[in-house]
DNA sequence: AGGTTCAAACAGAAAATATGTTTGCTATGT
DNA sequence: ACATAGCAAACATATTTTCTGTTTGAACCT
């Protein structure tokens, strides 16, 4: 499909240009007015850009975080090699527990042909992982957020506070010896921890800028975490200060 | 497409033949073996007949419930009807559970455009609801029943436990005035009963020949129930005897 | 061993999807 | 109110994907 590349071409424009005029983005493709007007309502639809009469503007903002949809394409196979190297830290049987985000679908994606215990905290894992025939789903309460699908709230905290986990991978925003594991969700933050409570193991997995990255809402210091899941970019000296706080960093 | 009447009409030879080989099965629908096997694989896979070597045989047993992929397709409009009849009992606003089932997903869809509070209790629901702009929604926790994929366990209990819906709508496999309201499975029958403690008013939806089969499993008693969704067909005794314990019955 | 059943690979057919053009409608600004 | 740019629907065409049947060699059962 080459749709898929002009839609990253739109999404690339609009956000270095902040916004753009259809016209504009059909020369820029190459192709017709009607065609980029689609592709706008689909990527409208998905949260990518906010459209306007004449045209669509970037939807990224200040320090937010982008939308899933956007983070879902990014860098997947990074993502695909961190959740490679945390299923092999997985033992079959294991209970475990799943954050949200685009990095713990991949391990979810991962674990899917396991023979394990898995309760995802967002409904996109969920999705990947109904019908595993060999795998026990257990589905938390919660309401979904839009678009990243994570499941949030005091029916969230309750499934979680009922179980006890061998092992959790979480997610993050940042993470950093000094600042501790932080996210920008406030909500989102609740549900980690009460995950990282419930859990005998912590995993988290982070991509490489996310180790010199702080987010709003904290988490929990490095200290309560067992062990990271980064890639060779991960800054020496954010490994060596995780490293001595006792938590163990491998770089995939 | 016209595959999916021919996987209609392996499933129904296959039924009615009790088991059927690949090469009877390619004379019937007049196309290769290589086309029937590979239906075989797609069907054995959904659940809807088990393959063997040389052929295919029916899943169905005795008194067990059909599975779910089979119910789903089997009288869309009647569902649809009830479902638009039921969508028309509830006002915008309400917060709502609505249990598994095919005929209950129909509701769910039905409902996916209101202003409503919403609890699905199986996936199928969930991911007709997900991403309705004006909806929230509600996940219960718990155990995805593979296929039907309705959640049970205590985790559903649990979140249904916590919460006071204005309306439950209960699908069933059998009611009856003498009888009650029954289920298959047991750890439905105990979900259901968890919605409908939960719940101010209690919808149910039935087709026809339901309200003359009793399954294995008591949910609750007839009188428990404000108000019965059923179509045309329904037998008038029966109607008229959950009239009496106070049933409104509406045929559509 | 010997026949049958099956899976993979490929090519052609059929269907679904994507695209561009035209046309008439709608919203926006003056 | 009017003019204009932007838009959506409708349709025809092009492209892609999916479906199907044949062939071939491997797997399976007796």
């Amino acid at each position: 499909m080459a749709s898929v590349d002009r839609h990253r071409q739109i999404i690339d424009a609009v956000r270095r240009a902040g916004q753009l005029s259809v016209v504009e983005l059909a020369e820029r493709t190459g192709t017709s007015e009607m065609t980029v007007r689609r592709d706008l309502e689909l990527l409208a639809e998905q949260g990518l850009l906010e459209r306007y009469r004449g045209g669509a503007k970037s939807v990224l903002l200040r320090g937010e975080e982008p939308p899933f949809a956007l983070r879902a394409t990014d860098g997947i196979e990074v993502k695909e090699r961190i959740a490679a190297s945390v299923a092999e830290m997985i033992a079959d049987g294991e209970a475990v527990v799943i954050d949200a985000g685009t990095t713990c679908l991949a391990v979810a994606r991962a674990l899917a042909r396991r023979r394990l215990t898995v309760m995802p905290l967002s409904l996109h894992a969920t999705n990947a992982l109904v019908g595993a025939p060999q795998l026990r789903l257990l589905m938390p309460g919660g309401e979904p957020r839009p678009g990243e699908l994570a499941l949030t709230g005091p029916l969230t905290e309750a499934s979680l506070a009922a179980l006890r986990f061998d092992t959790a991978i979480i997610g993050c925003c940042g993470l950093t010896a000094a600042n501790g594991l932080t996210a920008y969700d406030l909500a989102d933050a609740a549900i980690k921890r009460a995950a990282i409570a419930s859990a005998h193991r912590v995993i988290v997995v982070a991509e490489a800028a996310k180790l010199s990255r702080t987010a709003l809402a904290l988490v929990a210091p490095a200290s309560a975490l067992h062990a990271v899941v980064t890639t060779d970019e991960a800054p020496d000296a954010e490994v060596a200060a995780l490293h001595s706080l006792g938590v163990a960093v491998r770089r995939v």
